[in-house]
DNA sequence: CCGAATTACGAAGCATGCTTCGTATTTTGA
DNA sequence: TCAAAATACGAAGCATGCTTCGTAATTCGG
């Protein structure tokens, strides 16, 4: 049985490191990487969360607000509030859907298309940047074991019954 | 050599799936997080944030606001903001120094040090599920893992002089 | 000892992110 | 068929997070 830790000064037990918390350190590690991608695609004016959108919308050709949200597990009103600044720039196209007037149907502009692929490069280097300190053998495997997390805690929708 | 990989439909390329990229899996991770921090601490009304300040701030005793920043990787302004929340519901002290009237020295409350104490074993739980998916063995890895990445990129506060 | 650099803040503005509440539209089921 | 449920949004409000600009106070060098 292994010796339980003794107690310096007084009653305060020894306080855990934000260092060492998981929390602390994701927190970083976001912060770590929208600085990176900043850095390496600031001078096209788009945000992580901005270009996260552009690709799906590159994948989808057409789709609505809702279900944009969930290809990229945000929000939907923050994903509205995204979608309408990439729209004001011209690089999104946001049309109410004849079909069903509730839903309003996005799609990429040509200079949306064009912006992505322009920014590609860069942008995927600053992904691989983030994890640059990683050898690459380690990269895939916390790449891995990241994917691992994401897969056990499915994002909470409204739309995600808790009962059914 | 390696072979090229073959492109298919047309000059469109294989797009980066989101689920592969450091970034979104980060900022997932980070998501899931604050999640679990929530349904662990939301009954005491408190953030991921206001923790780590509370923390810091029971390591310092007593501190002044760009200290505190520094200490959780926080942006200043962002932080003068929590910790007047913070001061409104009396769990921090935010009082003038009376020898460099520019800063303010913040302390905790004894309501706040109450808190922080019950509020302790649920947060510790919160980080420990974050990783929950994980074995024992991996988690201990991963925590390296990202305090490698953040000891290789240091936080750039606007004090940290790009020139000098 | 006094002007200049430094330091600690605050205010304002933009972009995420979330929740709750309300509205318009469509679908569905009795 | 027609009221009720479900769906897609929008608005408002709070909490992060960041940048830039301005102010007050202190320190430091000549």
């Amino acid at each position: 049985m292994r010796q339980a830790k003794i107690r310096r000064s007084g009653g305060r037990h020894r306080p855990w490191p934000l260092s060492e918390r998981p929390g602390y350190l994701i927190r970083r590690l976001h912060q770590i990487h929208v600085a990176l991608f900043q850095d390496a695609c600031g001078a096209f004016e788009v945000t992580p969360l901005q270009y996260s959108l552009l690709s799906a919308l590159a994948v989808r050709e057409t789709a609505d607000q809702t279900t944009l949200a969930a290809d990229i597990a945000l929000d939907r009103t923050t994903t509205t509030g995204a979608l309408k600044r990439l729209a004001a720039r011209h690089l999104v196209e946001r049309a109410v859907n004849k079909d069903d007037r509730r839903a309003r149907l996005c799609r990429l502009t040509p200079a949306g298309a064009a912006l992505l692929v322009k920014i590609e490069g860069a942008a995927r280097r600053a992904h691989r940047a983030t994890l640059g300190d990683l050898s690459e053998r380690e990269q895939a495997l916390f790449i891995e074991m990241m994917q691992r997390i994401v897969a056990g805690n499915p994002s909470r929708d409204s739309a995600t019954a808790l009962f059914d």
